[in-house]
DNA sequence: GGCCAGGTCAAAG
DNA sequence: CTTTGACATGGC
């Protein structure tokens, strides 16, 4: 639970491999826990996450997240998670320095099982090239407007959510890379095109 | 060697 | 309020 949102912290613009790597040093330190973390001087914490990038900015980052769940909800991430609704808890989390609106989606997801459509990368790029940014209401932010655009088309339901972001993000590797504009090959774009046509 | 990776925030203009 | 720069490592 705690390692869930440690993960989606130390993914901010980085690859999931270098995010392992930090998190296997994390764990093996044992401080995997808001309450050992924030407990753990600044420079060790950021040594241990160094190949996820942006260390130093991001042992402050969790530092602060840690300090907030141990000062605003002692009982821990569980009883706090339990308790709150997906909405309210996105955006307590959004307050937190550090935490975005994607990093609040995957957290509220993944770590607290709420529905949340998360919008990322591969999301915006794979919708992008199927035309789909058509659809989005001008005028908001782009990832609200994404955010909604899915959000109000899909039934709020956290295992479809779940698996929807994970096979956009597999598709999105495989298909639609920031170099190949053209994803021809992309699955989604053969089913759209199927779908679509007479 | 250059480009990229599941973003976010503070400082400028 | 909108734009821009900084943050940093590992893989291909």
């Amino acid at each position: 639970m705690f390692e869930i949102c440690a993960g989606a912290i130390l993914t901010q613009n980085t690859s999931w491999k270098n995010v392992e790597l930090a998190i296997a040093a994390l764990n093996r330190a044992r401080l995997l826990s808001p309450g050992k973390m924030a407990a753990c001087r600044l420079e060790r914490l950021q040594r241990l996450i160094r190949p996820s990038g942006y260390y130093r900015q991001k042992a402050a980052r969790l530092k602060g997240f840690c300090a907030y769940i141990v000062r605003n909800h002692p009982e821990g991430l569980e009883k706090w998670f339990l308790g709150a609704r997906g909405l309210a808890l996105r955006a307590e989390l959004l307050s937190i320095t550090g935490i975005g609106p994607e990093t609040a989606d995957s957290i509220t997801l993944y770590a607290a099982g709420k529905p949340s459509f998360i919008i990322d990368a591969y999301t915006r790029r794979i919708g992008e090239r199927l035309g789909l940014h058509r659809f989005l209401d001008t005028g908001k932010e782009p990832y609200s407007a994404w955010k909604e655009l899915f959000e109000s088309n899909l039934a709020p339901d956290v295992k479809m959510y779940n698996e929807y972001h994970a096979l956009l993000v597999e598709l999105g590797k495989k298909f639609c890379g920031k170099r190949a504009p053209f994803c021809g090959r992309c699955p989604v774009k053969a089913l759209c095109d199927y779908k679509l046509s007479p």
